[in-house]
DNA sequence: CTTGAAAAGAGCGGCCA
DNA sequence: TGGCCGCTCTTTTCAAG
């Protein structure tokens, strides 16, 4: 995991449609290795998988709602099959078990206050909760999918000599 | 629109890999208008891109922050102001205007602790907040980039007849 | 790691129904 | 619209330096 490797990934989590080639040029390596290089990032598990990120608001899913919980019963059980209800629910994009006073965080997104109205109600029926709060989103200002990767720094060199003018 | 676009596009936003000649074969088209209907989707922008999703622990960035902002200042140069310094910061992953007690909601995602302290110091001294709440996500239990799309159903048909036991 | 190249596969587009 | 059938490009693999 070099520094040629991350900027493989720098370009990759933002364009999987970029050809070997091509980013091969961009890293400074012909396609052999680069291809070598994306196989093993990928057998590694650092590529997790290749998705096509579609717009909400044009399929009809503009309200996107964070959803803090607190749960009434912490055995293992219950968070068990908290766990499991909550994440076969498709409206759940993310789903985070959190320290301090919320037990729980969701992002969900729905169509509109009807669906997330709906959402609810299957999601305090199927498990005995004990706070839910709702925070809606007015705007999506920023939403990326793209890792805060440690960017290569310029290769560390002795301060370099300024060409005598000519 | 219909119901084939749809399965093409849950198809895609799980695995953008697959060929087309896979997916056409999946949705019971061939090649060529499978195709044409993937092109239409991009040119729509309902595809908006296609990424590759990497694996944030294997990168070292294994800590998720979910961060609730109350704004002092609510002019207009303000906000827009804000809305790009935050836009500019890469641990920013989702940045979302919010209704209620709440103005903004960030998703960051971080190394550790220390790389969070550093982040959090970065975003209160850039500008003035009345309130920045953070809170830690010990677990992830569900992320997901796929949206809830309307399940094509099967074709709507009167009730079959239950045939008699044999 | 590089160049070069070849085989297999996928994207792309024309033309017809 | 969808389907058949090529042409082209990419990916993938191999050999040699």
């Amino acid at each position: 995991m070099d520094a040629i490797d991350l900027k493989i990934l720098a370009l990759l989590q933002t364009d999987a449609t970029l050809s070997i080639a091509a980013i091969g040029e961009r890293v400074g390596l012909s396609q052999t290795p680069c291809w070598k290089r994306i196989q093993r990032l990928e057998a590694d598990g650092v590529i997790d998988r290749r998705v096509a990120v579609l717009d909400p608001v044009k399929l009809g899913l503009g309200l996107s709602v964070f959803v803090s919980i607190e749960t009434a019963d912490h055995s293992q059980g219950w968070l068990e099959r908290f766990a499991d209800t909550v994440s076969a629910m498709p409206e759940v994009l993310e789903f985070y078990r959190m320290a301090g006073d919320v037990d729980y965080m969701l992002r969900v997104v729905v169509a509109d206050m009807q669906a997330y109205d709906s959402f609810y109600k299957t999601l305090i029926a199927t498990l005995p909760l004990k706070n839910v709060t709702s925070r809606f989103a007015m705007e999506k200002v920023k939403s990326t999918t793209a890792l805060p990767l440690p960017v290569p720094q310029a290769a560390p060199r002795s301060l370099p000599r300024l060409a005598a003018a000519g």
